[in-house]
DNA sequence: GAGTGGTCTAGACCACTTT
DNA sequence: AAGTGGTCTAGACCACTCC
């Protein structure tokens, strides 16, 4: 489409700068001596590739790139919960956005079920759900909709406030036994639907991340699962992976030594737990997964509770 | 668009099963009594919706849901790499597809300023680019271009083979002395560009997943930028994240003992390398950052090469 | 050649926004 | 009321595919 790439070079060459309005239909029909649905599919597609918005009786206007926002998988190191504030507040502020949070709905749910799958219980059970959008500089980012069993609701009531306190829910939920030692993040990317397109305010067409992540506690159970959708041109998800995991080091090479108080390598069963001494007071557990699928696993160091 | 939405909905039902063909434009037109525009519309919509699969001159058909492939954040683990196997031909078939590699280009090149940013070295600076694209039961899935400094060309032969045998480059730069310790990958979603539409025969609208890796040796250096892209409706990411690094167990609490030979923690640089003596003969050694980032390290152990 | 999708035109009518 | 985008129609013409 030849209009639509010569509107789309004004714009990237800053003759259209961001916020400016785009010349109207009627006006490119004369200038390129088109028909209004030819003028109307390329503007289309400027919509589709981001470069502009579309508003009904009033005109297409030059987007602003949006602003990007990292979102490093660091960001559940238990170092990093004393900041006092919950992590997405932290993350934004220190990009320099304004963040904001609204809660949509606190409470009890029947589970979905991949998210029964998740955790281990059947479908349509009662779990509690926490659903909230965040927002960035007063523009939808992202909608995050927690989910944990139903008893720990009962257990830990601070999990039914707007406001968890200082850490989030992963630390209350440590505080109460519930040693968190990894997480599970499954990354999909994919077409907005309606519904989402127009939770964040996004044109039909976009693309979202999906980003489903199970909390694992140290006996192996997963005790939240937390479903987000996020506008996909508004982050950078960054993972950052050892080429070793502890577990490895830990179990397949030191034997004796009384290091691994629990089974010997080779003996894992599917999931094993397993407890390691290092020098020094330190006291490792190891939640793994061995087998066919050769998982590796995750490391919980509850030196904090017993030092 | 009602008309859609019932077209839709007959694919959903299984009423018009994968591989069926859509009534053809003239047949809907007819049927529902619009005009050809009308029609159009909605069969674009099911188009970018991914529904269906449209080929000019014989029509519509149903579209197969893609198979979708696991792409876990483990498989770069040293222990995975014994199979002899690329990464990418042993996770395939383990899923029961049929895998291939298309070699598109070996040889030098220039650096995108991107990926030199990554490397430390200036752009437009002369790499060793390997690019090629990958295939699932036929099927184009994604498409990486590894870019090397080029004087690891030089050094390491088999860097400009087509295969470089067992383990793959990462196993080569290990034996040529270049321990990795970690891999820092980013993940970006957006709409795929025609080219790539073309080249993973996407539809033009259809989103891809861009994923950039960095390969960082045990002495902070980046020794390779791996760029990807992926089909987004082909792929779900895995990603396991320990709520602990191993950095973090060695230095922050395991003091005196000797067991960090390095320096002391809280005298971390930016850039650190320290070592670490674990019970038994292993030897760890770990590469980190610190400072505001508070970014966690990598764990290396050379155990492997000390034995 | 008959059928398919791909592109375009010219014009009508509606809904929203601004003045 | 005037200007904007949103939707639709009816018809023309082209390009590709299959028989």
């Amino acid at each position: 489409m030849q209009i639509a790439d010569d509107l789309a070079a004004q714009i990237r060459a800053g003759v259209l700068a961001p916020g400016a309005q785009v010349p109207s239909e009627s006006e490119v029909m004369e200038r390129y001596g088109v028909s209004q649905g030819t003028v109307r599919k390329a503007i289309a597609e400027l919509r589709t590739v981001g470069l502009v918005d579309t508003h009904h009786g009033r005109g297409s206007y030059v987007k602003s790139p949006p602003p990007v926002r990292r979102k490093s998988s660091d960001r559940f190191r238990r170092t990093h919960r004393s900041s006092g504030k919950a992590a997405y507040l932290a993350e934004a502020e220190q990009a320099g956005h304004k963040p904001s949070v609204h809660v949509l709905y606190i409470g009890p749910a029947d589970a979905p079920a991949e998210v029964a799958a998740r955790m281990g219980m059947t479908a349509g059970e009662k779990v509690l759900a926490r659903r909230r959008r965040y927002f960035s500089d007063g523009a939808p980012t992202e909608e995050a909709t927690s989910y944990l069993p139903w008893s720990m609701a009962a257990e830990i009531p601070e999990l039914l406030d707007e406001n968890p306190g200082k850490g989030g829910i992963y630390a209350r939920l440590e505080e109460h036994g519930h040693a968190l030692v990894e997480y599970v993040e499954t990354v999909q990317a994919r077409l907005a639907s309606k519904q989402e397109a127009s939770a964040l305010r996004l044109s039909p067409g976009s693309p979202v991340i999906h980003l489903v992540r199970d909390a694992v506690t140290s006996g192996g159970r997963v005790v939240e699962v937390c479903d987000t959708v996020m506008a996909a041109d508004r982050f950078i998800l960054e993972y950052r992976i050892a080429s070793v995991s502890f577990f490895e080091l830990a179990t397949d090479r030191v034997t004796g030594e009384g290091c691994v108080t629990g089974k010997a390598p080779g003996q894992l069963s599917e999931r094993s737990h397993v407890s390691t001494r290092l020098p020094g007071s330190l006291v490792g557990h190891l939640s793994c997964r061995t087998g066919p699928a050769a998982r590796t696993c995750g490391v919980a160091d509850h030196a904090d509770r017993h030092a």
